[in-house]
DNA sequence: CAAACCCATTGATGGTTGTCAATAGGTCTG
DNA sequence: CAGACCTATTGACAACCATCAATGGGTTTG
């Protein structure tokens, strides 16, 4: 966070501040993570992952948020391809949880959450 | 980041697992400002700002993107509706900053960006 | 005052999203 | 095999979103 200046002087017509701070790639990378984590629902999803100690599965969710059962799977399936979370048939049962190597710049923001 | 164990045995027909990690009030707010960074061009606005030693105008961003005058100013103001960015007018420009004093929750967020 | 400049708002449009009901596909138990 | 159970997919719909062109409202310079 870096120190801000009073209000600078501009001339007319002079408009070039600001620099790109990251490549276009990586921003769009970025922000699907974010567009991830901007439900109400997904954010709980993954605090829940997060402290979990053993890995959950639908049902779970479906009892503890008020949603149907096809609602969560599609808010768990979004959570997948964002690449936040792992999926482990067993039975029954898919069981989830947050993918163990998340690449740095992920692993700061999930650990940023709460 | 807790351990997660292998895979849980499970009864059928007892799914309780999880609980909420949060307030659903917390959850929303978290949610409302990642979807504020859920989208690249203000998640660049955001970087920029915070790395930024002067406020800058919308004409700086509509230089630096590609996108219409009308359509950065979209973007910052719901940066600003999500409470990470301030405006002050100064003439002829709108100065934008980010907040100095976000709440540590969304003060986490944004230092873990990037 | 007139022109130039910066910004916000409005209106419109194609695309995306969250939600549910209904359905279908696996897998275990009896 | 039949039924119960857990999950994913499909279809549908209202709500929201990113974008631009056009417009209007301030403010400074000449």
């Amino acid at each position: 966070m870096a120190a801000t200046k009073v209000l600078p002087e501009r001339e007319r017509g002079v408009c070039c501040t600001v620099q790109l701070e990251v490549p276009e790639t990586k921003a769009a990378e970025l922000a699907s993570v974010m567009k991830a984590l901007s439900d109400p629902t997904r954010l709980q999803m993954v605090l829940a992952l997060r402290k979990a100690t053993e890995p959950a599965c639908i049902c779970d969710f479906t009892a503890t948020f008020n949603l149907s059962q096809p609602t969560v799977s599609h808010h768990m399936t979004k959570l997948r391809e964002a690449g936040l979370v792992e999926a482990t048939r067993r039975g029954i049962w898919t069981f989830y949880r947050l993918k163990p190597h998340l690449p740095a710049s992920v692993a700061r923001i999930v650990e940023a959450l709460g």
